[in-house]
DNA sequence: GAATTCGGAGCTGCATACAGTTTTGAGGGC
DNA sequence: GCCCTCAAAACTGTATGCAGCTCCGAATTC
């Protein structure tokens, strides 16, 4: 009977996923009131939940003008990109160095039992899913809780331009999207050998190949906020 | 006569300065109805400047029983120091292949001219403030607003062993604080001559140099938080 | 003396109310 | 038609009150 879940953490994870799904338009402002009822809270735990995500960059505040929505612009996806390289560029140095072969092992182990699930899946939200998961692993393997940490947020906001880039994948592919576990498993090789070159320059030309595609991605998700308008 | 600066404003950043300075000790209960009226505002903003800086990481929360002060293990100081790394190796490595010619010389001149005044600082917390300024203009010249974003936060809650860092070195060289210059051109030297390798390899070691002090400058600021009690 | 129970004081969680600011849009001048 | 003006509507900023949870210490039992 005891609440052991509060309402600002039910109203945050609500609206960290709206935040991060763009059910808010870039730039959009938030109405708190409408939002309240929406969400079946009072404005006063709204606020506080909707103060963290200001302080986690999923929204902006202007003074008496209230919440709104973080703006789209492929400048900001870039710099989310090369944020993102920086810290699992890291993560993996780290993992190289000083993760207990045990884990490793099982990343390697993880990698491979997804694998047929990954090739099979063709919902862009569970390749997502598994992708995002195997890169937090990866970031534990650096036992670095901080690096952990950024990394969730970032990806978190990027969470959005990479759906839509593999949206775009499938459909050029023809309903087939790209299982491309040859990346993942190249770097897990790297750290199991120790490699700490390899395996970090494998990091990142995984993901700047990513962000290259990013820039279109942005162009596409910008006709889908604004043209459809539901 | 319209306020500019909301109260929510004013006490997020009494509330980070005194986190950052450790005023409340490491996972001390944060008393909210005491800290509204020291601050002077009600506990509804207040509140919601405790959870900004919860999503900072300034701060911690337990549902049902408030907010909590971070705590100070040397595994969480060495952490920050490493996302430090991180975060700044790759800045620079961005500065070298795309800052303009003109602020890099702007940045070494700035340099120069802090020069004297570093030399002759002992203050502590004005060649903190210098050094910070340093990294975080040098962070700029990345043209990655989110690098700089993080560097922000990861500087403001490593900022006070630091602090008992320079203290340390200041007391042990006989009240002469170190104007360690040197590294700080060096990087900057690197960046100048689009030497990628040299600057991120100065970086690298700039700080892992001090990170290398930080346990034991977190031992002491242990002692200076629970032993004087004022 | 140590462990346990329990009641009350103190604190947090949240809804609500109201003051102050921004936005909107109707009306009027050009 | 376009651009001001200005007052009402709408929204944000914050204080306050109360319900419910947590915590502490006195009383009780062993």
């Amino acid at each position: 009977m005891a609440k052991r879940e509060s309402n600002v953490d039910r109203v945050y994870e609500a609206l960290r996923r709206m935040a991060a799904d763009f059910a808010f338009k870039p730039d959009q402002r938030i109405n708190e009131s409408a939002l309240s009822e929406v969400l079946g809270a009072s404005r006063t735990p709204l606020r506080e939940a909707l103060n963290r995500l200001v302080a986690e960059g999923f929204l902006t505040f202007q003074n008496n003008r209230g919440f709104f929505c973080r703006p789209l612009t492929p400048s900001y996806i870039m710099d989310l990109y090369e944020a993102r390289v920086a810290v699992e560029c890291e993560a993996v140095r780290f993992a190289c160095t000083r993760a207990p072969d045990d884990d490793i092992a099982a990343l390697a182990d993880y990698l491979n039992r997804m694998e047929p699930e990954y090739q099979s899946a063709t919902d862009p939200e569970a390749l997502l899913a598994m992708d995002e998961s195997f890169h937090a692993r990866l970031a534990q393997l650096s036992g670095n809780s901080e690096l952990q940490r950024i990394l969730n947020n970032l990806n978190g906001r990027i969470r959005y331009i990479r759906l839509i880039d593999l949206k775009r994948m499938r459909d050029r592919a023809g309903g087939k999207a790209p299982g491309d576990t040859s990346a993942h498993r190249q770097i897990v090789e790297g750290i199991a050998a120790r490699d700490t070159e390899a395996a970090v320059s494998a990091m990142r030309s995984h993901i700047e190949k990513r962000r290259e595609e990013a820039t279109e991605a942005v162009r596409i998700a910008f006709s889908q906020l604004y043209v459809p308008d539901e």
